[in-house]
DNA sequence: AAAGCGGGGTA
DNA sequence: TACCCAGCTTT
């Protein structure tokens, strides 16, 4: 493995204008002195994580399987690195490499994702996976080329480009924010910040190792830089941070305060046969939830005025209240008032009958698991190995 | 440029 | 509880 020090070498020709600026304030560090520091802390403090490659991996001059980043980067937008793990390993058991993803139904992939929230990645996951294995030859190696794929944005294209193929770019996410805005004590509000973020970072970035770089950053600002609470005196560039030295980091990065949630209600029905199966249907592909699968609601009006009842059901039946379910989404909150039938027959058009021992393998998202669980509990669970045959297909 | 889009880890 | 996260797409 490369010492840090290589990455004291400036990263371009040009580095006249590499410090300038800086030393009237507190933070005194260059970008080249910045990114060796960090890349040393990095060398100690390295996680390992199921996409990455070991260091003694990485010693015999392995490198990363572009498909294996490509996919925790997606997983991992705007979604925690612990929530991501479960996921990524399932994923890639049951779909090694891109081929094997692009041969797998769509559906499959939405059942695999479901629960991991922004459901338009994993329809993006899949057609990215399709137009990647059609054309054959792997994923591009420049941030164009891979900007160009769906569900692959600016940050996405840099992070596979950096950590795929360590080749520099600006890798700059949600936690690089962070620390930038401390490192500058950057006052301008975090939307109209990301051009000056970016500049800082795109400063900084190492001819020598910018996929350490970039993880190392990450990892900075997911254990040490934290939103609350940051722990500066472990920081490696605590000397060099000028909100650390004037003492109010949490105060970084400046928000533009956010709109208050609504609050929208309806009701859920849980149809149960006599054998235990429950009766669901499939959203459209777009929209909220798109693609993914329901119980029947009714709509989620705004209005929080009034009980929801059976009167809105989908069809007559016995409706028994089986309480009351709350969810927040990006940008409401949701109550749902539950009732439960036992009915028998055919399914209704546009529904389908889930056998008790599918229903956990369903795409359903963790809002429709709280209502069906409200009206049968367990009935999202998985079955048991031993209490549970799965007939053989 | 702004809005739409989930779920969970953390303090 | 509130905050905010290894963001992208559509309008």
């Amino acid at each position: 493995m490369a010492p840090a020090d290589q990455t004291r070498k400036t990263a371009s020709g040009d580095s006249s204008t590499a410090a300038s600026g800086d030393s009237s304030t507190a933070a005194s560090g260059s970008g080249d002195d910045i990114a060796s520091r960090l890349l040393g802390w990095y060398d100690i403090h390295h996680r390992e994580l199921p996409w990455r490659i070991t260091p003694r991996e990485h010693a015999r001059g392995v490198r990363p399987d572009p498909y294996r980043i490509w996919l925790s980067e997606v997983m991992l937008q705007q979604t925690t690195v612990e929530a991501v793990k479960t996921y990524f390993r399932a994923f890639v058991e049951k779909w090694p490499d891109v081929e094997a993803l692009a041969a797998a139904p769509t559906e499959d992939v939405m059942k695999a994702w479901a629960g991991l929230g922004y459901y338009s990645r994993a329809r993006n996951l899949k057609a990215c996976a399709d137009l990647v294995a059609r054309r054959g030859g792997g994923f591009p190696d420049t941030e164009a080329g891979l900007r160009e794929l769906p569900g692959i944005g600016a940050y996405t294209s840099a992070a596979i480009t950096a950590i795929a193929f360590d080749q520099p770019a600006a890798v700059v996410d949600g936690n690089v924010e962070r620390v930038i805005s401390r490192l500058f004590s950057i006052t301008t509000p975090l939307s109209e910040a990301k051009t000056e973020i970016r500049a800082h970072v795109e400063r900084m970035v190492p001819a020598t190792r910018p996929g350490d770089f970039a993880q190392a950053t990450m990892d900075l600002g997911a254990t040490i830089c934290t939103p609350r609470r940051p722990r500066c005196m472990l920081c490696p560039l605590r000397e060099d941070c000028s909100a650390t030295v004037s003492g109010d980091p949490e105060h970084f990065p400046v928000r533009l305060p956010k709109a208050d949630k609504p609050l929208r209600r309806g009701a859920a029905f849980v149809v149960v046969r006599g054998d235990g199966a429950i009766l669901l249907r499939k959203r459209p592909e777009r929209g909220l939830l798109g693609g993914m699968t329901e119980v029947p609601t009714t709509d989620w009006t705004a209005r929080a005025d009034g009980a929801t009842t059976e009167a809105a059901a989908p069809f007559p039946a016995n409706w028994r209240p089986a309480g009351r379910i709350a969810h927040v989404f990006t940008h409401f909150a949701l109550e749902l008032d539950v009732f439960r039938a036992e009915v028998n027959g055919a399914a209704p058009a546009g529904h389908f009958w889930s056998l008790a021992h599918e229903i956990s393998g369903e795409a359903l998202p963790t809002v429709m698991k709280k209502a069906i669980e409200a009206a049968i509990p367990g009935a999202t669970k998985k079955p048991s190995p031993l209490s549970t045959k799965r007939p053989h297909d």
